[in-house]
DNA sequence: TTGAAAGCGCTAACAT
DNA sequence: ATGTTAGCGCTTTCAA
């Protein structure tokens, strides 16, 4: 029932509470007869060390915090995958937090987060929660940005370059042949959003006839009502490809629109963004914008690890990934990969 | 820089530390001349609460640990997003660990719990881990099961019946008139395998031919490969459907299929199992076996909340969920959701 | 209504 | 090589 502490490891190993500990943390400085009797005493009892207590006497955690919009999209998974990893390699733990399961979102999540102690936080933002970082960083909590910059340049960041990104597939849907395109996407109240966006209108420039779509929810349902949409209009209207600006989404669309009885590609291409999983596994592979998410959160980990270790030489990074074309059936004029 | 304390803030105030303390925890006990000098100072010195200490001090930390397989399938998300829900209710936090990150998997993660003193541990077990939870029970952490029972019902647990998914996914596939059918599925080393498999069995019976083929990897890579593997066999000798024992292979079975010009349903059904939300959104929707996932994290969190509420008359409790075919265009005759 | 003081379990000087 | 001790920040009797 209760837990035994260094006190009784000690009683019962005959030795003081500071041998017991030594065993623990530096066993160089300890006689083999010692640790070994130690070790017998923290077996018989079931010893556990309570890391609340050890945390409150060094002043740090060893903890990481990692807030995501939403953990049921396969690119947080990845990207937090990648975390894990780098943590783990510098021998940190991740608390790992999803924004959507709180009412108070991200911003619960870093209360929760600086009131544990957290050596470090990293963020996937969606609202504006660079002021509340402020106050973290000045409190001694260091923050790094993904798949977000900060203007300001005052946290590091990592993230994809979006605006290249939208020029990607506007081109590729260009080269194969098509020139009536539709943007489907969130509203702008990401960057994400507005970049992949303005990325995909300067690519075009005149060369298209293009139909611009946003909508608040980016999901697969909404990409349903897009693709079913799309089927009804009249030939002549119909948009010959369509440029959705997440792989959720550009998987709805092509539901929609095979349900409708569109053959996709060959009436309609669909592209899509992130390049999560289920892309390559749908059964018309899906082309997509492929983000490097795992390799993105392997280097906020490290960065964000990095400012942790040297606070003072620390300099704040900006690493913007290039994002990568993934050319399936979606897009492509005859059936393969 | 440095962290405000209680005793910053009691000083800064005019205050004793008990006061500071009340006018957090019971600002009932607290004048309101002394709560607005305090509350002033609070936010002057940017005062945050220390948790270690107060878990220190109090003997227990609010916190639930989940330890998943494998984030990245959308049912364990789904299970962790129901059990963040009911945890917050209760006002609970959760650490959310994913055992595919540690080289220790799961045992790993026991081991950080039981570390940072959380009060229950809800995990879904892949190896032999019962007898790591007895230790942690037994020094006064409870742990709930998911997806698995308990076969010796020490401990409580919430899964879905397996065998009668199994049959229901059978009895289907034969009810649409197919009688050569496969079950694909991994090695029988997890309890929800081998339950899928007898259901299916018992449910197939002497009716149809069947061909049963194990696979250590149950993901969609694997799944091309058996759906390739199937279109190159001879008509004669090819199944008319497949049972899939997750979605994942599923998805990956139809276009290894696909891919190779069978049709989907027309040429081989396919079933698949968990209804993750990629299911319903697949090019050619899935028909699959639903596990109420949301569901089960909401009941494991209330039932292991209930424990640590009242751990003397708390009584062990097995809840099994029924599982629901969800028919759509993968085993349909026509074309349709 | 407020304050003084003890103690949760641990680590790190410092002393032996 | 080992032990003694102070103190991390908090909550909570107990007294005033």
């Amino acid at each position: 029932m209760s837990t035994a502490s260094i006190k009784d490891v000690a009683a019962l190993a005959g030795v003081s509470m500071s041998t017991v500990s030594n065993v623990l943390n530096r066993p160089g400085r300890v006689s083999v007869d010692a640790a070994e009797r130690v070790q017998r005493a923290i077996t018989q009892l079931g010893f556990v060390r309570n890391d609340a207590a050890r945390q409150l006497r060094l002043g740090h955690s060893n903890l990481l915090g990692l807030a995501v919009i939403n953990i049921s999209n396969p690119f947080f998974t990845d990207v937090a995958t990648g975390v894990e990893e780098a943590a783990r390699a510098a021998g940190y733990s991740v608390l790992l937090g999803n924004s959507a399961s709180r009412p108070d979102g991200e911003s619960g999540f870093l209360d929760l987060f600086e009131n544990q102690r957290v050596d470090g936080v990293l963020i996937v933002p969606s609202g504006d929660v660079l002021n509340k970082l402020d106050g973290l960083r000045r409190r001694g909590t260091p923050a790094v940005l993904i798949d977000r910059l900060d203007d300001r340049h005052t946290f590091s960041s990592v993230s994809t370059d979006d605006v290249v990104g939208g020029g990607l597939a506007a081109r590729h849907l260009l080269d194969i042949g098509r020139r009536h395109l539709w943007f489907i996407g969130g509203s702008f109240d990401t960057k994400q959003m507005s970049d992949r966006y303005d990325g995909f209108m300067a690519a075009v420039g005149t060369a298209a006839i293009t139909g611009l779509h946003f909508s608040d929810r980016v999901d697969a349902e909404d990409g349903v009502v897009y693709g079913r949409r799309i089927a009804e209009l009249p030939a002549a209207e119909r948009p010959d490809a369509v440029f959705a600006a997440n792989d959720m989404l550009a998987l709805g669309v092509i539901q929609g629109l095979t349900a409708a009885g569109l053959n996709v590609p060959n009436d309609v291409a669909v592209i899509g963004y992130d390049d999560i999983i289920f892309s390559a596994a749908a059964a018309i592979p899906l082309t997509s914008v492929r983000q490097p998410s795992h390799q993105m959160g392997v280097t906020a980990a490290e960065l964000l690890i990095g400012e942790i270790a040297d606070p003072e030489n620390f300099t704040t990074r900006t690493v913007v990934y290039e994002p990568e074309l993934i050319v399936r059936s979606s897009t492509a004029g005859t059936r393969g990969n």
